[in-house]
DNA sequence: CTTGGCACTCGTCACTGGTGAGTGCCAGGC
DNA sequence: GCCTGGCACTCACCAGTGACGAGTGCCAAG
């Protein structure tokens, strides 16, 4: 038996049952594809396949479906990411360029994600964890109220109105806001958020509680943010075309993307920008979801990821063509980052 | 024929029915709620009903569903709103006390509703047309570059930052500042935006050019998102429950609680806080949804609405339950708004 | 190692008849 | 005039049946 042809077949499986839905059989795979043998040949190479685990038969008489480790053995071996189209890429940029803002950024990045894979996109927002402050400005609402605005590197804005318990005079609120942007503009977040933790016992007694109250909230709005890291979701409608598996699947999916936590642990470790992850059934936390596969990665300048996105959609999918996509998007949204 | 039987029996059935999802005959109405009259008599009665087009056989030999109509009928003149149990009360108001931020005050309440009413919730960030500015803030960030905050009387924040043609000095910087605020505070920002209009030919001309470029952000800022009226969703999972016409209705939906501006249109002219507004089937504005029925109500400080909120739902849903759900909470956020 | 042949399995589909819920109508009773 | 019991009728639903065919595994021959 030659391997090669082995991986053929398991390869034109793979494909025709993405394509169909259908278990499928030999006679109609030597049919579509030319494999230049004969269906009984092909039933020898399946007997194989299936005793490796690599496909299986939903019933005794009907054709193969790949399993998890056979798409696994395709994603890894069998997959050279194809490249967009001249179109494709034009869409996406233009698509992309009209952003000016990083809502829309995110909005526009993930409605893309969707409608390139027609799968349901995720798309992280950027963690500020890993960005640095830019700007931190303190403006006085009244003689005990603060308005806190923090503006990060990545375009991000974060802001608290806090109650002070005493007026706080003008010079004592200036000099203050020196500090306080000498502390922690151009740091990363957990740095700056250290350091202006140190702040407050280097103020003078009489203002320290209103000091306190300001860089707590500032810290807060750090580190409250640091955890509650935001997501948003789209192309839900694709769901519908799940199709068989349907009622069985698509609720703990419609559950799964209302939370964001189980979101960001789909994304999962996809923290680096330059490796796709692909998470295949029940290779997933989730048992829920074990008809279910993450394509994602990460995004941001440079290497080190700022945030992730990806698609998820049913085992049964286009592995490629979501991989090419999932790629091209967060290569386009790190050089978009970049230059805002 | 007693008039007030008939009301009993259309009112039985779409009790029933909304509670079974399933036709319900004379015999299985009788057994249930204590008409005290036969079968036979119910049969007459529901002849009647289903000429005035209030009911409907999906088959002969079937039992009825309401229509349309019949719905209609039922919400205007059979339901009397229940009032929350004190439980729910208190699981509403310890639910929102919680929040501490507009984006909270929202993420809450649309969580709340699609748990209390167990369907998809939709709200309506504030709109920014019929709110006020509070408070704007011009933060120097560099000699050519400002941060533009502005407050609104909804709590919700906007910013921009502003690159200047030229350096501005600080002296002038604080004189703009302060007209700005005696322009624009207090007022609604569509007047807000005029009067800000008019500022720019009271400056000295050496300092035209930048003051027009703030002026022009700020009145963008304004009018930008005065269209662009943001809407969040919850409850999505809760589709799963749809049942029967799962398929036919789930795809229309999925896509119409993507496009925000699909779900403004659904919330449609929702705008008092005062009237709960209750749209059935065919009435709503989609022919893709005419199986689902949208209840509605406006919230805001005072008889004016700032934005709506509501439950989308299959058009056999528990209208009761879900008017004094919506009404409930829009009450809540309308109070938590004030205080803010 | 490949191939054609062959017997076998078993899901799908169309058809069948029985069952029961539900109806409409009618004649009789209050 | 309205309610009621009775009765014949309709029709969706279900379970059982058998034909069909796609697909398989195995084997002997090339």
């Amino acid at each position: 038996m030659q391997e090669d042809r082995k991986l053929a077949v398991l390869r034109a499986i793979v494909e025709d049952y993405v394509a169909t839905r259908e278990p499928v059989g030999s006679k109609a795979l030597v049919e579509r594809h030319r494999l230049g043998v004969s269906p009984a040949t092909v039933r020898n190479d399946m007997a194989v396949l299936e005793e490796e685990g690599l496909i299986a038969q939903p019933h005794t008489s009907a054709g193969r479906i790949p399993t998890d480790k056979g798409y696994r053995f395709f994603v890894d071996r069998l997959t050279q990411v194809k490249p967009l189209t001249a179109a494709e890429r034009r869409a996406i940029s233009s698509f992309l360029e009209g952003a000016h803002d990083l809502d829309d950024v995110v909005q526009r990045s993930v409605r893309l994600l969707a409608q390139l894979t027609q799968q349901v996109a995720i798309v992280q927002y950027p963690v500020l964890a890993r960005s640095t402050v830019r700007h931190v400005e303190l403006v006085s609402l009244s003689s005990t109220r603060l308005l806190l605005v923090m503006i990060l590197s990545t375009g991000r804005v974060e802001q608290r109105i806090v109650e002070l318990p005493g007026a706080l005079g003008d010079a004592e609120l200036m000099d203050l806001r020196t500090r306080v942007l000498h502390a922690a503009v151009g740091e990363r977040i957990t740095d700056a958020a250290s350091a202006l933790g140190a702040l407050t016992e280097r103020v003078e007694r009489r203002d320290r509680s209103q000091v306190a109250v300001i860089v707590a909230a500032l810290v807060e709005a750090m580190s409250n943010e640091r955890h509650d890291e935001r997501v948003v979701v789209g192309g839900t409608a694709n769901l519908a075309r799940f199709g068989d598996s349907f009622d069985a699947s698509i609720k703990p999916m419609l559950e799964a993307l209302e939370e964001h936590v189980v979101l960001l642990k789909l994304l999962g470790e996809a923290t680096s920008s330059d490796s796709i992850t692909v998470r295949i059934g029940h290779e997933g936390p989730y048992e829920e979801l074990a008809t279910t596969s993450v394509v994602a990665t990460g995004y941001g300048p440079g290497d080190e990821a700022v945030g992730s996105l990806g698609v998820v959609g049913p085992t049964r999918m286009d592995y490629a063509g979501s991989m090419a996509a999932v790629r091209a998007v967060a290569r386009y949204v790190s050089t978009i980052l970049d230059q805002a």
